[in-house]
DNA sequence: TGCAGTGTTGCTTC
DNA sequence: CGAAGCAACACTGC
């Protein structure tokens, strides 16, 4: 589900309530969500008593620093979510209260893992396929973290510029959209985004990167901060079940051009009908009249 | 009714 | 070794 501007735009809202309160209990419905510690017994031992410090985003994980040296990491995979708000235990089911909009959000239902906080609000992960990872470290440690030490640049980065991307991007061979999309070149690109940029650059998603001209991969470079930035400005893309931290949609998804656009008019006005292609188990939409 | 499709990632297989 | 396939899981929509 979400890519860079989603879990930025989740991250941004988590900065604006979290600082200050602290963990008092923790329950956990889905024990297989947490990577580390090895128990969730360790896991709870790790957070209760803490106090949040600040969120961040590195890639497309979420990072809540604690005090204590202690940082909870979360990525979010296909349907995580990471919402505030408040709940409470009835008939030993957990239940929304107030009329806020995660109330009766089908997305919203599948709640994993709830901590309750200093303040009598809660923060849930909401996951209904069960991929979503969640791990504590030490904060002093977390450059040794794979998931944090492996990832490539930011893009959003103000040191991402030409030179940096065609020096991740300019050594690597195979699919175009797939190097977009491999976090440890490049960090925080995912499906719908690689095919918005490739199509807003004019560049087949199978384009073999080796083959790829400069000018090609500037206009590949020029199409990604603007359409991240744009993104993360409307709140991320809630084609489907995306929600920020307060379970409200995003509206991205009016700007997309391709992305589960298959057999519409390609927005340039080439005369292209925008095509899918199913590749590695997932779909890449784009224009066969302007993107060779 | 049944099955293809879903925003991610990482392991297995060839 | 690299590329492709598939599994993790549960639901929606055709």
């Amino acid at each position: 589900m979400p890519e860079l501007p989603e879990v930025q735009t989740v991250v941004s809202d988590l900065q604006k309530v979290l600082p200050g309160k602290k963990i008092e209990d923790i329950w956990v419905g889905w024990k297989k969500s947490i990577k580390h510690p090895k128990t969730s017994e360790l896991f709870k031992k790790q957070l209760i008593g803490k106090k949040f410090l600040s969120a961040a985003r590195v890639g497309k994980n979420i990072l809540l620093y604690l005090s204590g040296n202690t940082t909870l990491l979360i990525h979010q995979k296909m349907t995580g979510h990471m919402l505030y708000g408040k709940w409470k235990v009835k008939n030993g089911k957990w239940n929304a209260v107030g009329a806020g909009p995660h109330r009766d959000d089908p997305y919203n239902r599948f709640l994993r893992m709830v901590f309750s906080l200093s303040n009598g609000k809660q923060l849930a992960l909401c996951d209904m396929r069960k991929f979503a990872k969640v791990l504590t470290w030490p904060t002093s440690d977390l450059g040794k973290l794979p998931d944090i030490k492996d990832l490539g640049p930011d893009p959003t980065n103000k040191e991402f510029d030409f030179k940096k991307f065609k020096e991740v991007i300019g050594s690597k061979r195979g699919k175009i959209k797939q190097t977009l999309m491999d976090q440890n070149i490049i960090a925080g690109i995912g499906n719908i985004y690689a095919d918005e940029i490739l199509w807003q650059a004019d560049v087949h998603p199978f384009a073999r990167v080796e083959k790829l001209k400069d000018k090609k991969l500037k206009d590949i470079f020029k199409a990604v901060k603007p359409i991240l930035t744009k993104s993360i400005k409307m709140r991320g893309t809630s084609s489907s079940d995306f929600r920020d931290a307060s379970g409200n949609k995003g509206s991205f998804q009016k700007y997309l051009k391709v992305y589960k656009k298959e057999g519409e008019e390609c927005a340039k006005k080439d005369g292209g009908i925008i095509k899918r292609v199913k590749f590695g188990g997932r779909s890449s939409h784009f224009c066969p009249v302007h993107q060779k």
